[in-house]
DNA sequence: CATAAATTTGTAATAATTATAATATTCTAT
DNA sequence: ATAGAATATTATAATTATTACAAATTTATG
């Protein structure tokens, strides 16, 4: 294992996790690209590594993640989800033309809550969908 | 048709969407419950007034009165889409144990865009997630 | 009425995710 | 080091929501 991978498996060790290669290298995978990737493209990008990675390893993965708290699903696409380490506050822009999701600040606290009086509020999700900066750059010159 | 589809057939009319039996149906079932049902709700509940009804006649109503912009998908679930025909604008509110999805005010003006310069935004999402009270009365008591 | 256009329907296809059970790996105690 | 237990991975099948497609039905038009 690899220098870069090393402080991941101790990230998950302390959060009693045991670090195998396949969980370090998906664990790396949301690292690294910070893409909010979906379950098959963290698969199609590792199986080149470890030929013998099943899919179901990568939903266990993540699910288990998720489940410690070191991962977040996000539910801006329809159909699939996607995810996300990045546990810090932010919301999540969705370009309609090429898919991208980006981050952007937020302060969520600023968002009022009347209407929810007696509610217990666990999660506070913030979704633009729109088109980006590159996206309408095409379109004025190509489109 | 009754007196209260009569209105919603105008409605349908009015946007150039032939008012048909199972269109009028659909709309009025989303009108009425206002529940942010998913298409297998409406089509369980339809197919008891309308025994030929196909499932496939609600996914495409719900198609059209979305592309028509009557209604609004809401993909607060992981896996299946809702639809709302409240089109102002609000937030909505799940509940992890029960599952129902309330409609809350928010003044989606109020979440700055600071980060998204340049980006040109069509949709904002509000979208919380915990414990309504009912369910929180229900833990309190029966446990 | 005859014909064309639109709608509905049943069936099959797609695709993401989960369930299950066999296999392989890792841990623990002797 | 080794046996047995616990855990992780894998392949496969099942589930489920949605879409694709084409035949059948209904509705509109001349
Ligand atoms: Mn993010
Ligand atoms: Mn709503
Ligand atoms: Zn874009
Ligand atoms: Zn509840």
């Amino acid at each position: 294992m690899d220098n870069s991978s090393q402080g991941l498996a101790n990230y998950l060790q302390c959060n009693n996790i045991r670090p195998t290669y396949p969980r370090v290298k998906v664990l790396e995978f949301l690292v690294v690209q910070q893409n909010h990737p979906t379950a098959e493209d963290i698969y199609l990008h590792l199986v080149r590594e470890i030929p013998s990675l099943s899919k179901t390893t990568v939903y266990n993965t993540l699910k288990l993640l998720v489940d410690r708290g070191l991962a977040k699903v996000v539910n801006i696409e329809e159909n699939e989800m996607r995810y996300d380490v990045i546990l810090t506050k932010h919301g999540h822009f969705k370009c309609e033309s090429c898919g991208k999701i980006v981050d952007f600040p937020v302060n969520i606290e600023d968002i009022g809550t009347e209407g929810l009086d007696g509610f217990k509020i666990h999660e506070k999700d913030v979704l633009f969908r729109g088109v980006c900066p590159q996206c309408l750059g095409r379109e004025k010159n190509g489109g």
